[in-house]
DNA sequence: GTAAAAGGGATGTCTA
DNA sequence: ATAGACATCCCTTTTA
């Protein structure tokens, strides 16, 4: 609604200029997102529901994921920090803790949120959750995008194809890598599997403690999950030569015509 | 041919 | 001061 996007608007002048006035307050643009969420019209909550998700199997299933994973980076950020700080990522209210000394929301951390937040399923989805690859809806992918926006504090609107250059950034460093199909993507294994765990959302108000996320839980979901992601770790090394190939056929290709 | 999607260089911004 | 992780812009190429 044209409406709607003029509302958006003028709110996220509004942010802006409580964003300059009380960094007094808040060193933490998360924080004030979620501050602000109380006064917010419904369609700006994205953030907002929890992610109760269990690992079903989902939509379209496509057999042809034989291109798999290049590479399971050598990880340097990834490697122990994520284990002990993704959870409180998941949470409803993550500024809470997120204020100092946290590490920033990541792009694909935002993704898996978002695969397993039910509010978000016409924006994302699973394409093969056992593989990571997750698809875009066409429609309604600039919703997500601007959702993005937003919970990054962005000044201006998150549009769908800024995203897609930040995912495209991923090819390079690895957490994310494009498949052949049309908005299509898919998770590195090993970030895969460290986003898996805390897919039950730690709440604050239910005490109810989870068995550490860490502690590998032995059920048969699991038991497949990684069973599944061994599978594209034996597989990518076809996908990477052909890329590499691919590189040196560009770079032989265009020496000898240079 | 056209629109949507994909790709990537250059540069700016923010934060740890 | 610096580097990582985008964000923004913008232009080219590929695909449906």
């Amino acid at each position: 609604l044209p409406l709607d996007n003029d509302i958006n608007q003028n709110f996220q002048d509004a942010i802006d200029v409580i964003q300059q006035h009380s960094n007094y307050f808040y060193d933490d643009s998360d924080y004030m997102y979620y501050e602000t969420l109380g006064t917010q019209q419904p369609s700006l909550q994205c953030q907002m529901s929890c992610c109760l998700v269990t690992h079903s199997s989902d939509v379209p299933t496509f057999k042809d994921m034989s291109q798999t994973w290049p590479q399971v980076m050598p990880d340097i950020s990834l490697g122990h920090s994520l284990q002990s700080e993704s959870p409180h990522v998941y949470s409803v209210s993550p500024a809470r803790k997120n204020s100092r000394g946290r590490k920033k929301l990541r792009l694909y951390e935002y993704l898996h949120e978002a695969l397993n937040d039910p509010n978000m399923g016409d924006t994302i989805q699973w394409t093969d959750s056992g593989n990571g690859t997750f698809h875009f809806i066409s429609k309604n992918k600039e919703r997500l995008a601007k959702c993005w926006g937003q919970r990054k504090g962005n000044r201006k609107t998150m549009t769908y194809q800024k995203m897609a250059r930040a995912l495209r950034n991923y090819s390079r460093t690895g957490e994310i890598m494009k498949v052949r199909r049309k908005l299509t993507y898919q998770f590195n294994p090993d970030i895969l599997n460290k986003l898996a765990p805390a897919q039950v959302c730690q709440h604050e108000f239910h005490a109810q403690a989870q068995p550490q996320p860490q502690q590998p839980q032995q059920n048969f979901s699991e038991q497949s999950y990684s069973e599944s992601s061994a599978a594209d770790w034996s597989s990518w090394y076809g996908h990477y030569q052909v890329q590499e190939e691919y590189h040196l056929n560009a770079g032989f290709t265009s020496h000898s015509l240079a």
